[in-house]
DNA sequence: AACTATTGATAATC
DNA sequence: TGATTATCAATAGTT
């Protein structure tokens, strides 16, 4: 390709090199330049001459043919190079993207979850109000069970009182009867001391239990025995 | 350099094209090789083919001819270098994973509350149960406050009627006093009538809200009117 | 860098 | 795809 056939090593003379290099080098690029063009390929080249310098030629850019050559390397052989260790950061950027958005999502969901439980302890307190009302009505009721159970003891006592009370005049009248027998017939009147009156007991208490008295702090008459007689009517 | 010339434009031919990027490329590689080895340069050649098939040469390595194309140029323009990229990148992702970790504790932390909010659902089942409890200690309580009332009234009741037939009993002696008292003096005994018993009004429902005994199912006895007497002694 | 003799690459063809 | 070859581009050596 020349005034003579050359072989294919080392060119010694440092001068004739980078004559050599200049011209082929130029040479080089162009016929990939041509490559590129007539086959419609993606081609790049780089070129560090002897002193360091670069040259390139990329149909593309350098960067794709990079990438585009990682890609298809990549899948045999990983971290050839920073490139994929860039691309393997920035995998690794967007999966910790993702999870940080679903844990704040999920964060999200357990704040309003949590103002629902607010609302909860709100209806406890409503609850708790609700209950010192009832326990108020509770009270009453029963500050009016022990009120008619206490009139309604004073009024046993009276009634008993009374019972008693009769009780004597009847024996006092039944003396005096005795005795005006015995003036008129000089003998006892049967038919009239037919019955002797003795009070019933008046045990309210019976079968109770002592506690549940003293809590309801009801002021219960003593046990007592009295004799009844009955004959009732109604009348209001 | 062929039967004739072409000009350098993308060939239309498919099959033409294949040919020519078969033989261009072989010749393309030849002369890198040949350059690299005649000056001394360190190349790197990458080709993708029309269809994606990848051909290449490098002196020496193409991870080699990348991180020293990379260095090149990354000393000139810094965005390119994809030491910085990954620098960069890795920054993004221990930040990244720092808000991760904080978030997770967070999550972590608001987890714990919402499990002492369940044990505080669980004490308001405990209360609700002690509620449950406590309506049945009323219940009984009120059962024994409305048997005591009932059990009243039935006494009550049961005085009444005795004193109801004292007063009659009371009322027939007085009846055959009177005649014994005409036969002996042919006049009344004073001192036997002296006192005519009248039964005072059984009245214990007397300023009561009539629906709170609706409401406590009271089973009072009709208001009435009789009157008592009392005596007590405790025996028990 | 220019010139040119010569080699080598390759377009066209089979 | 490979071989052939006529042709021309690339370039080694010279100026």
């Amino acid at each position: 390709m020349g005034r003579g056939k050359i072989v294919i090593r080392r060119i010694d003379n440092s001068t004739s090199r980078q004559v050599t290099f200049s011209k082929r080098r130029k040479g080089l690029i162009k016929k990939a330049k041509e490559l590129a063009i007539l086959c419609d390929a993606e081609v790049g080249l780089v070129i560090f001459s002897n002193t360091g310098k670069l040259y390139e030629y990329a149909s593309t850019s350098m960067k794709s043919v990079f990438e585009r050559y990682n890609t298809c390397k990549g899948e045999n052989q990983q971290l050839i190079n920073p490139e994929s260790e860039v691309k393997f950061w920035q995998k690794e950027v967007g999966i910790l993207r993702q999870q940080l958005q679903n844990l704040q999502e999920n964060h999200r969901q357990i704040m309003e979850n949590q103002l629902s439980g607010l609302s909860v302890r709100n209806l406890q307190d409503i609850e708790n109000q609700l209950e010192v009302s009832l326990q108020g009505v509770r009270m009453k009721k029963e500050q009016i069970l022990t009120d008619e159970i206490r009139e309604l003891n004073q009024k046993g006592n009276l009634i008993h009182q009374e019972n008693v009370e009769l009780y004597k005049k009847v024996n006092l009248i039944q003396q005096e009867n005795t005795q005006l027998c015995k003036k008129v017939y000089g003998t006892t009147d049967v038919a009239v001391r037919r019955n002797v009156f003795v009070p019933l007991p008046f045990d309210v208490d019976a079968g109770k239990d002592p506690q549940a008295l003293i809590q309801l702090q009801l002021s219960q008459p003593d046990q007592e025995t009295c004799e009844t007689s009955g004959s009732g009517s109604a009348t209001k």
